[in-house]
DNA sequence: AGCATACCGGAACGTAGAATTCCGTTCTGG
DNA sequence: CCAGAACGGAATTCTACGTTCCGGTATGCT
């Protein structure tokens, strides 16, 4: 591996440990998304680092699971507060939240890794926030008359997990199938009855089929 | 060695070992159900047995993993088939099929296990025929007119597996949010678009909040 | 130029847990 | 009363993972 400075910003030895903060998260969240019980080395493998990279930043594997979900749960609150603050069409903004959640896959990020570590003072405040911030975009939209009255908050939220349960092909492909059955169960949700067109094509041939093969290597 | 007499006498060590043959299945069944990649020992523990009982039965825990899958496949087939060959109402029998998956939680049994042993021929064979069926009830359903014909039978799978991903509480409780949400998803399936009240009450204090311990030892 | 050192790659270490085997014991059936 | 089926559970073996440790390397400062 050579290491070629070509940008004058931040040239040098720095720069590179910079890079790796962001290749090193950007890695461990790619890994532990796609399976909550992956070894850490997987994580230095994938951003392309050893694995004194990793706990030269984070004193542990619980400290890096921590840092992710705290991420997570920020990216789950910047979503939501948009839709909280969006004046424009209520089922519009509801929709696009529930869109923005579901490609953010903070399910993913949060829920499945909670009880794997000792979660912080700041992790529960976040998550309080998150929560409130869910029941008022949840409130605006039943308030508004176009979600169904009896879809709580919680209900919600397993919906996300659920979504969030769907893992197929690649990750563009994974997030296809995701809208996919999030527009089928917004047809659900909606007031009043609606019948959208479902977006991309469903599952294909030998696409289900193929995780037959222990060879996929396919977890959880 | 074959069973002389079905209703022969209940006591004696025979007894006893065909006792555990339906112990250790049943056992089998539960634990796996709950985390696909659970130790060998806590099917025993659960059955109440040795982890010899367990070796004297199946050479190996694929073997073990195998028979589950089979069985867990034969009864998709047989709920599959029911739903194709009954008569009556096409969305009555449609709906009655879908809840019937979702309760048999053949998902957990068959694609939740699959890529942890090598499948056998007749696995494939009957993985097959499940196919057959499940086409055919799909098939009957749309041609009938109450299925949105843009749902093909392998987003059917997808979903059954995405209910199938739902853990919350015991298993009445699973089964309660399931139907909650199934319920929710033949909203948006159905033709002409109708609104069923929810079954079940939906998540509630604290359910969704108690998977944060550590202790939960929640998994998968 | 020269050197201290931040940063890094990856082998080494210690450990926990899991599948499977092994052995002594119990109880049944003849 | 004995041969042995059936069993409980400890012992064994192996794997995989988190973490630590040991040199290397080149950068930034003097």
């Amino acid at each position: 591996m050579l290491t070629r400075m070509t940008t004058a910003p931040m040239s040098g030895r720095k720069a590179q440990a910079a890079r790796n903060d962001e290749l090193i998260l950007t890695a461990a969240r790619a890994v532990f998304t796609a399976d909550p019980a992956a070894p850490i080395s997987a994580v230095a493998e994938r951003a392309g680092v050893g694995i004194s990279a990793l706990y030269r930043r984070y004193p542990s594997k619980e400290a890096l699971l921590r840092k992710l979900c705290g991420d997570g749960l920020k990216l789950y609150i910047e979503v939501a507060r948009r839709a909280v603050d969006d004046e424009g069409d209520p089922w519009e903004v509801f929709a696009a939240y529930l869109r923005g959640i579901v490609d953010a896959d903070t399910s993913s990020l949060t829920i499945r890794l909670a009880g794997t570590f000792e979660p912080t003072e700041e992790l529960f405040r976040d998550s309080a926030l998150a929560s409130e911030l869910a029941v008022r975009a949840h409130r605006r939209a039943v308030e508004a008359g176009v979600l169904r009255p009896d879809v709580t908050p919680a209900d919600l939220a397993l919906v996300f997990e659920q979504l969030a349960s769907i893992k197929l092909g690649d990750a563009a492909r994974t997030a296809e199938l995701r809208h996919r059955y999030l527009t089928l169960i917004m047809d659900g949700l909606r007031v009043p009855p609606s019948r959208s067109p479902l977006p991309g094509p469903p599952p294909g041939e030998g696409e289900l089929e193929r995780r037959w093969v222990p060879d996929g290597r396919g977890k959880g």
